[in-house]
DNA sequence: ATTGTTAATTAGGTTGGGCTAATTTAGTAT
DNA sequence: ATACTAAATTAGCCCAACCTAATTAACAAT
């Protein structure tokens, strides 16, 4: 059992596949090349050599799936970017919406090295400053909380905020603007057809549905 | 005059030239398919291309030479990568062999931000741990004091070190357990046919004629 | 059952950065 | 001048990761 280096994309492929099937059921082949910004054709090919790998199973029509192995490397890989974004942020003064660039790139070429020092320095952090789970150094993801998107309450309820599910940078300003950031709390107030009302410390804000989404929050015990 | 951003092997064309250039009056293909660790044909294909983007100038089988872009672009890696040694060695508590190979792969996907942020971080050092000496953010390599090969000596004479002229890492880890780092000061005793006879603090070592010449001094005052 | 629509795949091509084997050139030694 | 040697170049291939255009498969609607 060696390990013969994936390539960058190919890294890439299989950190999309497992987000993507964090959220929906099944991973077809226009997802993932909406997400990789590619055309279907290249993840068909790309598909077939990562299936020729054992890193993912694909039923042709139907959508495709990590294997075991496939998933160590996801999570190896969102490891590295999440633990860089935080990094980043707390020791270079990146900003929220800056991070997240900046480790796409880094995240295929540290190495394990640079990991742990970086993982050691910042006292084996768990969430990065989305409030995505970090994975651990033995690559299972950490406990969390149960979330839901800030649209899906229903009655007036105070909630804590968890994790931001977009890496869009002007949503992202727009979010650290209005404190809407992990960790804070808020009052969900209500949802009408003009979106969500809540109020964040003494001010009440109106957060259109499609932001709202992106908002997963815990309720406050 | 747009940037179309080069190929990360693109960049260590350019910057091996420009060090090789340091060293030698004038740089072969084959030295660089040495550096690169590439075949010949390879380097004349990639010059060609270099050329075409009037990055170097070429004068077949005379040899090849960087263009003021060319060595613009050869500075900004090369910036790149002695501050990243010096930041893995200051921050990440790298060890002096480690740093070189780590510095090699994050040097091309750095963003400017990055390399602005260890630069201010660190108080815009002007060299690395091995004493290369580090390009400017205007790309102007700093003033460095004149350095002599701790072999061609005469005569007895107190000197400092002020660069090691390797990556090797087993060669490092020699000379960093014999004091032998940029900064320290030593006696240049003899040099004779075994090699060169040195005093370091209370030891007297002989280096061997392959080492010296990796040892670059400038003479006490 | 037939048709239409959309997703997925196949066929075939491009580009970048390598390679080996064969050839040419420059410079040296006889 | 001639012959040899080493460096450089050319010719021709390979492989990864893309692409477009054409085809096929799945499935819903009539
Ligand atoms: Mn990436
Ligand atoms: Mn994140
Ligand atoms: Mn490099
Ligand atoms: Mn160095």
């Amino acid at each position: 059992m060696e390990k013969p280096r994936l390539s960058e994309s190919q890294e890439d492929y299989l950190k999309e596949i497992f987000k993507l099937r964090e959220v929906n059921e099944t991973v077809s082949m226009q997802d993932l090349a909406r997400k990789l910004d590619v055309r279907p054709p290249s993840v068909t090919g790309m598909i077939k050599k990562l299936c020729a790998m054992d890193l993912v199973e694909h039923e042709p029509y139907k959508g495709v799936l990590l294997t075991k192995t496939g998933e160590k490397i996801a999570l190896e890989v969102l490891r590295h970017h999440r633990l860089l974004e935080l990094y980043l942020a707390r020791h270079l003064n990146y900003s929220w919406d800056e991070i997240h660039e900046e480790a796409e790139r880094l995240e295929h070429v540290i190495s394990e090295k640079f990991e742990a020092a970086i993982a050691d320095l910042m006292g084996h952090p768990t969430h990065d400053p989305h409030g995505d789970p970090i994975p651990t150094a033995e690559l299972e993801l950490p406990d969390t909380p149960n979330l839901m998107p800030l649209n899906t309450f229903k009655k007036r309820i105070g909630v804590t905020i968890g994790r931001i599910m977009t890496q869009d940078r002007d949503i992202l300003n727009l979010l650290s603007r209005l404190e809407l950031i992990p960790g804070n709390s808020i009052a969900f107030i209500k949802n009408d057809s003009a979106g969500i009302r809540v109020k964040v410390d003494d001010n009440q804000y109106l957060v259109p549905h499609t932001i709202a989404r992106l908002i997963w929050c815990e309720t406050v015990d």
